[in-house]
RNA sequence: GCGGAUGUAGUGAAGGGGUUAUCACCUGAGGUUUCCAACCUCAUGUCACGGGUUCAAAUCCCGUCGUCCGCACCA
């Protein structure tokens, strides 16, 4: 069994390369590890999915798209905590040359290892003689720092400023906050969507496409008031249960719908499960299989730093369960580490009270001709010591603690009682935000992968890649029964009517039995495929095949582009 | 990053110190046939890269890079 499904990844991973779908990146200069080309199949392949991708998050209407710049300056990253969480160390054994993370090998002996010097690192490991986990000897090598992330400079000459690729899209939404809250209207909830490239430089990436280098990524940031309760409506996914794997600390995994999952508590935010829910959807329409998502809770310790509670969409493919999208409860993380950093204070959202609160007070309010020439310079500390008075003073004379820390006395003809009123409207607050974070690469592994079917036909492996035709690369093939008697002619005429057809593709192949082309046709799963033969000579109609059963059809070729290009050729069956 | 295996056309493989590197599929041209990988003829294209040993290296040796497996790593 294990030796057929690899021997399944081999041939979907030839067939791949040899028709120019996915291919390792500069093979000619002997190639990259982690880098990956998407060939002119591939290329419109992740173009669909993307397109799908983009589609199904702005048809919710408060959702927008952005695009901000790959290239970071480090004080960015340094506010979302990657800097610290990318630059771990590693500890190398002098008995074995295994390699660990040195944070790790200190665990339980230092409260927060994560902040920790490489010569903090080093003493606590020598002095406490940690041995090797696989070989138990305690002789180590200092801790070597591991960067994950490239680092550039920002500026051609020496003494540029540092920067990063970026190791995800998240932050240029963060930085964009201001923008967004003015673009909606100061109303939450909204959310932002950036797909694009991300990069790490990943130790020793394997699996194919599973950990890449430089990877296509695509994220949603949805930010919310936290004490407004969400009303999302479940309904729809009444009759769908998902399988989630929650924490063992809650729990065994459990099959059910979102919304009891939500109901029960199993996922803790009602947001976090609506947008399980969308996900599945999105999931399902791009194909694939239902039976192989699953959603898993992190555990705590896995938890990035930045999550409240986070939930992987795993997708069961040829390298097992893979985590393929991230939905994360960030809480307010970003934008109040951001907020500290910069003392910005527009990434802040305006809460008003259903009704303004009004405070009466009553305070001692100085009189200026008094405490002016009184306390000269220090006046302006003394009224406001005196506005900031919770206890109003029995009696006089009193002392009076300034900012600065001095103490005065206060006279009774300094001051007069006065009675105010304040009246707050509203208040502002960090929003909070509910991220899901879709590995697109990795997506588009499992949309082939599950798409890849091998059948047999005539004694002979036949392979067709069962694509959706929302993600198909290619919707139509063009065929001439023969390049002859002015079927040729035509055909090129039907092909370059369909490719100047908006969102539609059509491919020609003119060489080869008809059988064979559409062989080559089904294996880059191309949905329908257009013959041309004599009778197209006579009335004008071709044959149109529908890739999943072969079944065919007359009809005229403009019926055919319109019917395509509304989603209703299946009708035509 | 460590250990083991490995690198030959687009794909999959065989071979191997000595003239022009082999096979199948694939791809292209011509012929024939015409609706599900038919056939015939011809053609294009390959020894990962760099160095060394040798009269001669795709072959042996070393290094680099890549790939696969295991360990470790994987916000």
């Amino acid at each position: 069994m294990m030796r057929d499904s690899h021997a399944r990844l081999e041939r979907l991973t030839s067939m791949l390369r040899r028709r120019g779908v996915i291919l390792p990146a500069f093979e000619i200069h002997g190639g990259v590890a982690g880098l990956f080309d998407f060939g002119p199949i591939g290329g419109r392949l992740r173009r669909r999915l993307k397109n799908a991708w983009l589609e199904h998050w702005s048809s919710h209407g408060n959702i927008v798209e952005i695009d901000s710049p790959t290239i970071t300056p480090e004080s960015v990253l340094i506010a979302s905590g990657h800097v610290g969480e990318f630059n771990d160390y590693m500890s190398e054994c002098c008995a074995c040359n295994g390699a660990f993370r040195s944070d790790h090998l200190v665990e339980g002996l230092h409260p927060n290892p994560d902040i920790l010097t490489a010569e903090e690192l080093n003493s606590i490991i020598t002095d406490n003689s940690i041995p090797c986990p696989s070989c138990g000897t305690a002789e180590w090598k200092p801790p070597q720092p591991m960067n994950l992330m490239f680092d550039t400079q920002i500026g051609a000459m020496k003494g540029g400023r540092t920067a990063y690729m970026r190791p995800e899209t998240a932050q240029g939404m963060f930085m964009l906050f201001p923008a967004l809250y003015r673009h909606f209207r100061n109303r939450l909830p909204f959310g932002a969507v950036q797909s694009g490239k991300g990069y790490r430089n990943e130790i020793s990436p394997r699996q194919g496409m599973i950990r890449l280098r430089e990877f296509n990524m695509a994220e949603l940031e949805y930010f919310i008031d936290p004490e407004t309760k969400p009303a999302h409506d479940f309904s729809k996914w009444n009759d769908v249960t998902f399988s989630l794997v929650p924490d063992p600390e809650f729990g065994g995994p459990v099959e059910m719908t979102p919304g009891k999952a939500s109901d029960e508590n199993i996922i803790r935010h009602p947001t976090v499960a609506w947008f399980m829910a969308r996900t599945w959807d999105f999931l399902v329409d791009v194909g694939i299989h239902p039976s192989k998502i699953r959603f898993r809770q992190h555990e705590g310790t896995e938890m990035a730093h930045y999550a409240t509670d986070c939930w992987d969409a795993e997708i069961h493919g040829s390298y097992g369960w893979i985590e393929c999208v991230g939905i994360a409860h960030r809480g307010c993380y970003d934008l109040a580490a951001h907020e500290s950093a910069t003392g910005d204070k527009n990434l802040r959202a305006w809460r008003p009270y259903d009704t303004p609160k009004v405070v009466d007070k009553t305070i001692l309010a100085g009189i200026g001709s008094v405490i002016g020439p009184a306390f000269k310079s220090k006046a302006g500390m003394v009224n406001s010591a005196l506005e900031a008075l919770d206890d109003l003073p029995k009696s006089f004379p009193f002392k009076l603690i300034l900012d600065d820390g001095s103490t005065v006395t206060i006279e009774s003809e300094m001051v007069e009682e006065k009675h105010i009123q304040n009246t707050e409207h509203g208040e502002w607050f960090l929003p909070h935000v509910v991220e899901p974070a879709f590995g697109i690469d990795r997506i588009l592994w499992h949309v082939l992968d599950h798409a890849f079917e091998e059948t047999e036909k005539g004694g002979e492996t036949y392979t067709v890649l069962r694509l959706r035709p929302t993600v198909a690369p290619i919707d139509v093939a063009v065929l001439p029964l023969m390049e002859k008697d002015g079927l040729q002619s035509i055909s090129e005429d039907i092909h370059q009517l369909i490719c100047s057809t908006k969102n539609l593709a059509s491919y020609y192949d003119g060489s080869g039995s008809i059988g064979r082309r559409y062989a080559r046709a089904d294996e880059v799963g191309v949905p329908w495929a257009l013959t041309i033969d004599h009778e197209t000579l006579e009335n004008g109609t071709v044959t149109i095949r529908r890739r999943d059963d072969g079944k065919q059809i007359r009809s005229q070729p403009q019926d055919i582009i319109t019917a395509l290009t509304t989603n209703t050729i299946d009708e035509l069956f």
